[in-house]
DNA sequence: TATGATCCTGTTAGCGCTCACAGATTCCGG
DNA sequence: CCGGAATCTGTGAGCGCTAACAGGATCATA
């Protein structure tokens, strides 16, 4: 049915039509110095009439410089993952940059053997997605094993590590969290209630922080899982509560949920009851009513946390990091409390 | 400040400690027969105690089989494509494939060279998930170059091409568009409008045959872009026409979209106009009010699509097609028509 | 013209693995 | 007790590339 697949071209190939020697074709397609204009040329004309394309897998296993990064995360489908997923792949391919994927599953615990398999080899760079558990275990592994080669971004709360700065593209949502939660003690609410995803994050810390600080005892954390589906059923009672009128969630999602079971409950937004998300996914300015949440520049932390895995590869000047700082923004879903009867 | 990276821990490493040649080591790592039991638990014992990890570079570049696929796509972050992502990705990392991806820029043309150029090395394995012009265009020079080593899935019109059986996962939603469209018909819609996602998808074609056979000439279509805001301003005209009374959109972000346009545009929903979408996106059960829509199973495309792709690599027994088909998912934004006054 | 420095190019080895094959060992029926 | 299959194991070559080195030109300087 189908011809024999033809070889493909080789560097030997491209050598001999250009009337050099294989390394003289190396030299070309690597951009090194020493070679001269004219064999240059000639070599490019070579390889463009052969089509010839070098082979990857070959150029790693003779320990070129690496052009590839493995990606680790949980879930491809939530909307903060596949925005950084995004960014760096946005970054990546620029720099001429094959991405691999690794998605772990967050209810399986992995060996070191398993996470360090998932390279292409050893010592190759990775970039760790940590928003929980599994993730984060992930780029411990990872970082032990060859910390020359690996970044990390994400909200977990090992950030504190020391020395962290040196390989974790931080989204510092801890100070807008906070500011978040002064936003809604302002409007007269006499606590704020938090729903958190699964893992510990840094924005939980702002929430508290600021509660403490204005005197409050920060009540319960309500624990959801990662679904709308999920927010909406662990909100539903809080969501009943006629004196729970200001809820924080862990991001737009939850946020979603629990505006959802707020409607169940026959509660009006915002007059009873206000809801801010986290992550400003582009459902948020759509929603009706639209929701208060704060920005968070995932594709920017994606394309730095790449910037910063090449610097560390390559040396070159320290990347300056270049992601919008997060920031509250006000829609509909949050307001004044009611005035107490 | 970094000890000297130690070398990592080759077959030949293992075949000494083991007291066996490098070729048994390699029997072991593959399963492959004609190993004495013994044999086979000293060589186990051997990688378990070095910490052995076969280099994937040095085994795809020594011809083995295959072990990675690339994904072609435009965007991961879009609900359909994130799942059909998470799909491939789950069955590949099952089946111990390496997954690769390579996000192509819908605004751009690539050359036969740029499209061959992403994949690790000639030959390998691909699947497109092509929902736009640009991942089309790359799914045919693919197959053309390696028709033994690509699958598609999505929703282009060029599934008619002869033998697309061979190679395609098809997302056979030309059928349910219809049945939806004769649904909103049936609720005494006098037409339907469609409000359609950039490049040509066949649930256009189900949308269009339902109202010819009711003996309708389709309205003109209308082009949005695949965001939520595109889609508003698309339809801004649309929704404040009194006339128009059914909407369906090419996706769930377009259908929320018109939702918030209708909204601005004081109509209420259902009652003065029915909006409905596709792909039953976890949000369309928790929007207010609940989006009508269309399930999609795009996850369990994107494990078929691996499948095919794993048969068409190994052989073995044709992969049955096993995911949910599209089916209708009525809920609050649509309902009967008013009655005209 | 000798003497080096500078530029360019070719040769060789080997990355870690799999293939194809050749040898070694065991087991069986005759 | 032998021939031949069946089972196991080892040897050699080579995948396509890069690193390290060894040359051969060419040029300015003494």
């Amino acid at each position: 049915m189908s011809a024999a697949e033809p070889k493909p071209v080789s560097m030997f190939d491209v050598a001999k039509r250009a009337g050099v020697s294989h390394q003289t074709v190396s030299r070309v397609i690597n951009d090194a110095p020493m070679v001269a204009a004219a064999t240059r040329a000639k070599v490019k004309a070579a390889i463009s009439e052969l089509g010839y394309r070098p082979n990857r897998s070959a150029r790693t296993l003779a320990g070129g410089a690496v052009r590839s990064v493995t990606v680790f995360t949980f879930d491809t489908s939530l909307y903060g993952t596949a925005e950084t997923l995004r960014g760096i792949e946005d970054a990546a391919s620029a720099a001429g940059f094959t991405v691999l994927i690794s998605v772990l599953d967050p209810e399986q615990t992995y060996t070191e053997g398993e996470i360090l398999g998932r390279l292409s080899h050893d010592g190759a760079p990775a970039i760790v997605i940590a928003h929980d558990e599994t993730t984060t275990q992930a780029r411990r592994i990872l970082r032990k094993a060859q910390p020359g080669a690996v970044v990390a971004t994400g909200d977990d709360k090992l950030r504190d590590e020391p020395g962290a700065a040196d390989w974790l593209v931080p989204l510092d949502d801890r100070l807008v969290a906070k500011r978040a939660t002064r936003y809604l003690l302002s409007m007269g609410h006499r606590t704020v209630h938090y729903l958190a995803m699964p893992g510990k994050a840094r924005r939980q810390d702002g929430w508290s922080e600021a509660l403490l600080e204005a005197g409050i005892e920060p009540p319960e954390v309500i624990p959801s899982g990662w679904t709308i589906g999920s927010a909406a059923t662990a909100a539903a009672d809080l969501v009943a509560d006629p004196e729970a009128t200001a809820i924080m969630c862990g991001n737009d999602d939850l946020a979603f949920g629990v505006l959802h079971a707020a409607h169940h409950a026959g509660r009006s937004i915002p007059g009873d009851l206000s809801v801010i998300g986290f992550d400003d996914c582009p459902m948020a300015a759509y929603h009706i009513p639209g929701l208060t949440t704060v920005d968070l520049d995932f594709r920017g932390v994606g394309r730095s946390a790449f910037e910063l895995l090449r610097h560390k590869l390559e040396g070159g000047p320290e990347p300056r990091t270049s992601w919008r700082s997060p920031e509250l923004i006000v829609r509909e879903t949050s307001g004044p409390a009611r005035p107490r009867s």
